[in-house]
DNA sequence: AACGATAGTGTTATGATATAACATATTTAA
DNA sequence: TTAAATATGTTATATCATAACACTATCGTT
């Protein structure tokens, strides 16, 4: 049963309303099983995370907090952290920028395959790339911490329509 | 012949002299063929980069330089993405760092495993962890253009030493 | 050797990303 | 209800990176 999940890109083809919905329904869960507080501001900055299904930057959530009344970046980075604490947003090192989790209830580290001309990401858990690595640090003892994997491209979409330009 | 490459932390461990001389001159080589000079500031901030084994930060570099005199942000940053273009040294996505690279003849872009403790790292290029991500894309038609791997964790040394203490 | 073209470097200013430190407000739990 | 703990606001500043333009060195011709 460890198929391996296949990458589907869903920008602009799916009912984000309810995406979006189950998001934070699950949000909601893992921080109460953790006794953390999923306040008014965190929420808002989720779902900013959220919203489009493509790597945001702090400084772009800033900007959209600040379309409600002042706002300064450490309110934006001290909710970031807290929610990539509890594994509900990842961080995207090669675009200093941030990305809704889909599977925020299983302790892990994704895969993210982002496309470079819409932006739309795919988060993988991928059983063989995971055991390649593992496989690699074993041999020699090393002992792994994190695991950064950041695949840059394009994104079937994006091939087909330049394909047919 | 397509046997995994070992992990291997040289740091502390190995004639220093003939490791830097043998880089050197293997970017030489690049360079040269490649019709790109290898310029006395280039050669500099090469050497800078390659002589702890550790991932190195543009403003200590820049600190470094100007113990030589003065030298602005520019000049570093302009070396590197030289380096980097021509694949001498690659960039650290998750440290905002640059490290050597000991296999700049062929193009590449490694797995870089980096230990949290002291810093030392080693660059790996594995065919079973390329072909796990290639085969993950493949699966769905993304089309991969940059990967980057970084995993960080402590080193065999390191997990000695802690051991022992 | 003299020359213009190209490539490389210096310099100043500023943009982009991130955090420290402390003040204030809100929530929790006794 | 109150003290402790947690969360947020605010100011200042650290850290990382590049744009734009001036100047210098090198290369390839004549």
């Amino acid at each position: 049963m460890s198929a391996e999940q296949n990458i589907i890109f869903c920008r602009d083809h799916h009912d984000h309303q309810s995406c979006m919905a189950t998001a934070i329904a699950k949000a909601e869960q893992v921080c109460e099983s953790r006794n953390q507080r999923f306040t008014k501001l965190r929420k808002r900055i989720f779902e900013l995370v959220w919203q489009q299904h493509k790597p945001i930057r702090a400084y772009d959530i800033l900007d959209q907090l600040q379309q409600d009344g002042r706002a300064a970046p450490p309110t934006v980075y001290r909710a970031l952290d807290f929610l990539m604490d509890l594994g509900l947003i990842h961080r995207i090192e090669s675009m200093n920028a941030f990305v809704g989790c889909n599977n925020p209830q299983q302790k892990h580290e994704g895969q993210f395959f982002i496309c470079n001309d819409c932006g739309a990401f795919v988060e993988l858990d991928s059983t063989s790339i995971n055991s390649a690595i593992s496989i690699s640090a074993e041999h020699s003892g090393f002992e792994i911490q994190q695991r950064t994997i950041e695949i840059t491209g394009i994104c079937p979409e994006c091939k087909g329509k330049k394909k047919s330009q």
